[in-house]
This record gives structure tokens, C-alpha cells and sequence, in this order.
RNA sequence: GCUCCCUUAGCUCAAUUGGCAGAGCAACUGACUCUUAAUCAGUAGGUUCAUGGUUCGAGUCCAUGAGGGAGCACCA
């Protein structure tokens, strides 16, 4: 048996390890580059890499570039912003006579993204999270670094020290001087002009969607300044951020299966948090006047392009207010928002229309506003106060009508006609009393409930109220609630201590929702929440 | 949980009526000092999601299962 070298065309023997047969070819030839990285004493693992100007910053530096005549004199570059203006840049350079291109001193790190090898010159397009640049890497230019530059894959995150120049071709570059490797990739990324399309493979590896599919740093970078422009707003308004319990005895404050967990040493069951509600409400009686929270809740039940498992809601309370104060919160929450994904600098957006779903939704302030009761008449073509009405309509859509309380049937009609035909944005008001057990009743109407939904593209955005805060209408409508729930849902119970809350007073006040993840998608034009959420819930893999 | 659709090379996609499983990118070898999805020549790469079945013959037809997507239901 005769014993030879590695070498990047050695494949490896086929039979033992079979579970990484289909990779190894490709997988040989990166462990094979990365072997040399180590001869030629890098590290493939790379170390820290200070100093490292960011790409967009770099980007930026273009203006210092200039054209150094023989005679020391500097002449500023012509503009290259066009296909025109870059094809007569090579002819411009040769009219100005003996010199050369001159720019500033650089250093950048990332991704290698893309790759042309043109025999003695490299090109090498590196991305970080603020841009892409190109490399120009020539044999006879970076010295040792010819030999690093060989062992280089797509994937490889590298550094490079260089001069910020511009090619004959009028392309931003940095002309290296030295190279790095800062981390060797032994997996090949996805094919490079289509990126990762597999629905799959992108939520899998959200880390290649990340890095190869065009606009998804973006979106998730709005996501942030989203949630980071909330925290502003409410933050300038006197509200006080909380960080209320996930873990609940009792799962209440919605209408929803809440997933269970269990204590080991207290030998308890309990429910991870399904809405935020009753514990803010908490902190009100306890003197906390302004308070929201913005955070995680779990919902136990399917999933869809607008509903994932687990999503993040922001839920606020002002005590002294209602629906009302409500509602202007909730315009300026998400018109500062448009503006901190839109704006520059401290200039207001000049528009507040954004695309969703192929259709133009403006979001200049004042929102619409329309009560329930009007919408009704106006999209079901029916009395909503005329009772035989609104059930013999509710037969003919198919929806159950034995047995059900007149209010919860008009509401399924609503839901069937209305909701889906609210392109928005649009404050639908004032509910029936009967399908909202946390909400105080119109002082002049105990049949209406002073609630506000907001309805954007279809979809429900936010949730308001005028929080009820008699503890005996509130254990009341709770009773009545539960009364009618099968044994199914045993988790609903009884919150006594919330109760006793409200017994020692809580201030009349307005309290508002909003579903962060759609907010996000409307405001990012997305369609499905699981592009909007980071890591979605999926069946693990195989 | 129910209905329909999808799953082919590392990635993106082809494959006629059931008749030899193909291309581009990526990889490898070679050429090229101003490329831009570089180009050119060559090489290699497959359990067609899995397991059964029908058939002379299955990527294709049937059954079951897995994962994903859309819709329904549940839920805002």
C-alpha cells in the first residue's frame, strides 16, 4: 500500500464517511485551501482585526480620491455615476498625461461575496453589514499576500489593507497591499445571481438569506429601527419600559391556547405569557401612571403567513386617558416610524405611502376613522341593530348561528364582510359591549365598548381600549366568559389577583396594542411574518 | 387537525406520452494585470425526499411516511 500527498485534487475515499459523501468534493477542496493557509502560517480562524473601517464609511471616502500628475498636481476625478461617464473615464485618464490615481489609506473586513480571477489580477467583491466593495488584488502589487489570495473561497470572511482607488473602469476599489484571512468557509454558499430561494433553506439558514439574498439585512435592520422608534416615541411621552413574568399560574388577557411548562423544583405547571395585559394593568394600580412593555408572547395555536407561534406585541397603558389618547399615540408610534425607517437625518418623510400587497397605503395623519356600526351598514349592507337581519346574512355566509350570542354572530359577519375590505389605514370604533370583557362601556351607550381596531391592509394592527376598571363588572364579564368554555381550554381560569388589583383601584386609563411583527410587515412591504421574524418556528430538520 | 400543491447535483432550475437524468452557477485543471453575474477550453460531480407497489422499463403512475408552501379551522 503506497501512501501519497494530499493535493486539491485528491478526492477522498468514498466509503467511509458516507454522511458528508455528496459535500466532500467540494468540501476537500476548501479543507484542502485551508491546509495551505496553515503552511504558509495564517491562522484559517483568524484573530481580532482592529481598526477596520466600515465599508459604508470607506464608500464615502470616494470624494478624496484624485488624479496626482507627475508634477505633484492633484485634479479632481470626473463624475462616474453613469454607464456613459464610467465608459469615458479610461480615455479621460489617458488625456491627462503621466500621473496616476491616488486615494486615501484603508482597511476593511468582510464576506467574500464574488470572485474573478483574471490570471496575474484578482478581483474580489467583499460585503460587510453596511455595504459591498471591490477588491483589486494584482500578483506583482501585494507580494506575499499573492499566495493567501490563492487559498481564498467564496464565503471566506477576509481582511485587507489597501489604498482606496478607482479602476480604469471608474469601479471604487481598494488596491490591496496586504491581505488576511480572518475565517475560512468550508461549506459552499448558494449560487450567486439567485441567491437562496428554497422557502425552506432560507428560514433554516437564515444566516445565508442573510448574506446572499438581496434586501433581507434590510428588512431586518428596519425591523430594529422600528422597534428601537417605538421605544422613542414612548419614551419622550413619559412612558416607563417594564419587563413584566413569561412564565404565568394563570394565562390570561386574550383569547388564546397558551403553551405549558413545568417547574421542576417548585413542581409546578405553568403557562408561557400569551398576552401582556393583566400584569401592566397591575402595575397601574400600583402608581406606575405610564408603562408599556415590548416583548415576547406565545400563542399555542397554527401558523400562517400572519401568525407565528411565538411574536412579539407591545402593550401600553395611560392612566387618565382612554381610547382616545389612544388612538393619536398609536399615529404617532407609527408615523415616527416611517420616518425612522425613511427619513434622513431630521427631515420628515415626504411621503407616508408605502406599497403592500401591490396597492399604495398612505399613513398621513389623521388615520380614517369609522365606528363599528357604520362599517357594518356600509360593507354587509345590513342594520347591525336589526338582529333578524344580521342572522338571516349570517346563515347565508355559512356561519354558526344556533345558540350563539347575537353579538359574537354580528361579529363573524363583520369579520366575513368588513374586515377584509378595510384597506386602510382605518380606526374601526366602538365595539359591542359584549365581545370585549375588559373594555368600560360608552357612558351613553352600555351597549357599546369605547375600542378602537386598527385596520391596515387587511390586516388588524392594533387594539384599544378604555380599560374597565370596576372589579365587579370585571369578575362579572369573566365568569360569563369562562361559562362558556369547553373543558378543553381548562387553562382558562379565574385571575382572583387581578380582581383583588382592581378592588384596590386602578385609575381609569387607555390601553393600547399593537402586533409589532405585522407592523413590521406592512411597514416593510413583506407578505409573509415569517420574513419578518428572524427565526421562525420550524420542524426540525431531518 | 383537514384540503390542495411542491421536494431532481452544494445552489438555481430543465427532463416530451412511462423509454439512456441534463444545463447554468459553485468546484477542479489550463489561459489571461483593469474585471463587474468577467470570458474561453477541458474535467469531475446524482440513493431524482424516504419506504413499498404497478410495469419489460418509474424523476414521471399508485400507496404510506417526512419536510416545506398556500388555503381552511384555531387565533387577532
Amino acid at each position: 500500500m503506497t501512501l501519497t500527498a494530499p493535493s486539491m485534487t485528491d478526492q477522498p475515499s468514498p466509503s467511509d464517511d458516507e454522511a458528508s459523501r455528496d459535500q466532500s468534493f467540494l468540501e476537500a477542496a476548501r479543507r484542502a485551501k485551508l491546509a495551505r493557509i496553515i503552511e504558509l502560517g495564517h491562522d484559517p480562524w483568524g484573530t481580532r482585526f482592529d481598526d477596520r473601517q466600515l465599508i459604508g464609511e470607506i464608500r464615502a471616502r470616494a470624494s478624496e480620491i484624485v488624479y496626482r500628475k507627475a508634477d505633484g498636481a492633484n485634479i479632481t476625478l470626473p463624475s462616474l455615476e453613469t454607464e456613459e461617464e464610467r465608459a469615458a473615464f479610461r480615455p479621460w485618464i489617458a488625456e491627462q498625461g503621466a500621473g496616476e490615481i491616488v486615494g486615501p489609506q484603508v482597511r476593511a473586513a468582510g464576506r467574500i461575496i464574488l470572485s474573478r480571477d483574471k490570471g496575474k489580477l484578482l478581483f474580489i467583491d467583499i460585503r460587510d453589514m453596511t455595504g459591498q466593495l471591490q477588491l483589486f488584488i494584482g500578483r506583482d502589487q501585494v507580494g506575499e499576500s499573492w499566495d493567501l489570495a490563492q487559498c481564498f473561497d467564496l464565503g471566506d470572511i477576509i481582511g485587507v489593507d489597501g489604498t482606496l482607488r478607482r479602476t480604469k473602469t471608474g469601479e471604487l476599489s481598494i488596491f490591496a497591499d496586504r491581505l488576511h484571512i480572518l475565517t475560512k468557509s468550508i461549506e459552499t454558499p448558494p449560487e450567486k445571481h439567485s441567491g437562496l430561494q428554497d422557502a425552506e433553506l432560507r428560514t433554516r439558514q437564515r444566516y445565508l438569506d442573510l448574506t446572499y439574498n438581496e434586501g433581507v439585512l434590510d428588512r431586518f435592520l428596519d425591523r430594529t429601527r422600528i422597534v428601537s422608534s417605538i421605544r422613542k416615541t414612548l419614551g419622550d411621552r413619559g412612558f416607563v419600559e417594564v419587563e413584566g413574568p413569561t412564565l404565568h399560574t394563570i394565562a390570561g388577557g386574550a383569547a388564546a391556547r397558551p403553551f405549558t411548562t413545568h417547574h421542576n423544583t417548585l413542581d409546578l405547571d405553568l403557562f408561557m405569557r400569551i398576552a401582556l395585559e393583566l400584569h401592566l394593568k397591575r402595575l397601574l394600580v400600583g402608581g406606575v401612571e405610564r408603562v408599556y412593555e415590548l416583548g415576547r408572547v406565545y400563542r399555542n395555536e397554527g401558523i400562517s403567513p400572519k401568525h407565528n407561534p411565538e411574536f412579539t406585541m407591545l402593550e401600553v397603558y395611560q392612566a387618565y386617558g382612554d381610547y382616545r389618547s389612544m388612538m393619536d399615540l398609536t399615529e404617532e408610534c407609527i408615523c415616527e416610524a416611517i420616518h425612522a425607517i425613511r427619513g434622513a437625518g431630521d427631515g420628515k418623510p415626504t411621503s407616508y405611502s408605502i406599497e403592500f400587497a401591490g396597492k399604495a397605503v398612505d399613513f398621513k395623519p389623521p388615520f380614517k376613522r369609522a365606528t363599528y356600526a357604520e362599517l357594518f351598514q356600509q360593507h354587509a349592507g345590513v342594520d347591525p341593530t336589526d338582529s333578524a337581519a344580521v342572522v338571516a346574512l349570517a346563515k347565508k355566509l355559512g356561519i354558526e348561528t344556533a345558540g350563539r350570542h347575537p353579538d359574537v354572530i354580528k361579529n363573524d359577519v363583520f369579520e366575513a364582510k368588513v374586515e377584509d375590505a378595510l384597506e386602510g389605514p382605518i380606526f374601526v370604533i366602538d365595539y359591542p359591549a359584549s365581545i370585549c370583557p375588559l373594555t368600560k362601556r360608552k357612558a351613553s351607550d352600555p351597549a357599546v365598548a369605547e375600542r378602537f381596531e386598527l385596520f391596515i391592509g387587511g390586516m388588524e394592527i392594533a387594539n384599544a381600549y378604555t380599560e374597565l376598571n370596576d372589579p365587579d363588572l370585571q369578575e362579572e364579564l369573566f365568569r360569563s366568559q369562562l361559562a362558556g368554555m369547553s373543558d378543553e381550554d381548562s387553562m382558562a381560569k379565574m385571575d382572583h389577583d387581578f380582581i383583588r388589583a382592581l378592588r384596590h383601584g386602578m385609575p381609569p386609563a387607555g390601553g393600547l396594542g399593537i402586533g409589532i411583527d405585522r407592523l413590521v410587515m406592512l411597514l416593510t412591504g413583506t407578505q409573509s411574518i415569517r420574513d419578518v421574524i428572524l427565526f421562525p418556528v420550524l420542524r426540525p430538520e431531518k
